[in-house]
DNA sequence: TTGACTTCGTTGCATTTGCAACGATAATAA
DNA sequence: TTATTATCGTTGCAAATGCAACGAAGTCAA
């Protein structure tokens, strides 16, 4: 007989489990940004992520702050200003980089889905016993770095 | 001034953490099987799964248990079948079906892997407060169907 | 039995992806 | 200055992806 004491239980392996459920919430919120704008995940996050700051900001300064690939933010930003959801502009101090900034329509859109977004997260909370303590350990995890 | 009450901050956001998180999980541990054994992430959870079962099992039973898509399933399978890693041969009674089965290679590969992937976890785990409790709450999340 | 319908695994194909190379610009050094 | 090196964003391209269609096999009902 085998030895069922080292027996590997793929459902029960931390990885995969993390992974399963951020690509079914992933997937779930997704709906959200596509059925009402039509957005695709690395727009979303394009959008969000400029709406934090005031001031224009590079490509660079989105893939390096965002988890996407460079190529990725460039297409989707691309996409996103033909769409007028944002504008590109020369910066004139490095002619290098591009200025991104959100149109009226960017932001009206970001402001939709900022209550959107808050309800779909309470929902999923909801479902956890302490929250505040679920929270507290993934952000403990995102910021150690894992050896 | 704008309504700061209402802005998003995505580095907060759940659905956007547990992507940060799991993507880098993910990666992290996937150098242990490709470095060693050359499989992607399809291939790894099919050997994985396939050494729980002690049937053979189909590329049906794989891809409904396991999260993947169905041609990502049986390209990953007749690659492995290419490396005798398993073994696919016509189920008898139902002949729509293949039995696939690990060979004494891909045994000894989950054999290997089992231990890897359980120090990673410990690992990973490692830097948690209360790791009982996380999975807990991981579990019931992935339980519960969300609304 | 026949015919309609379902399910299995594979494959064709258009889209997406990610890497690497590129031109343009800037920074640095000689 | 000029030469070298680095960085920015874009793009070419090969590989991966996911959907839908397919043939083969099974099921069910008439």
């Amino acid at each position: 007989m085998g030895n069922n004491l080292s027996e590997f239980i793929l459902e029960d392996f931390l990885p995969y489990q993390l992974s399963i459920l951020t690509n079914r919430i992933s997937r779930d919120f997704s709906h959200e940004y596509v059925s009402r704008f039509n957005l695709d995940n690395a727009e979303w996050r394009i959008i969000a992520h400029l709406s934090q700051v005031n001031q224009p900001i590079s490509i660079r300064e989105i893939y390096s702050k965002v988890d996407l690939e460079k190529s990725k933010v460039s297409r989707a930003v691309s996409r996103l200003s033909a769409r007028a959801i944002l504008t590109k502009t020369e910066n004139l101090k490095d002619r290098r980089l591009v200025d991104l900034k959100l149109t009226k329509c960017g932001k009206k859109i970001i402001d939709q889905m900022t209550m959107i977004a808050k309800d779909y997260e309470s929902e999923v909370l909801a479902k956890i016993e302490d929250p505040e303590y679920f929270r507290k350990m993934l952000t403990s995890l995102i910021n150690d770095k894992i050896a």
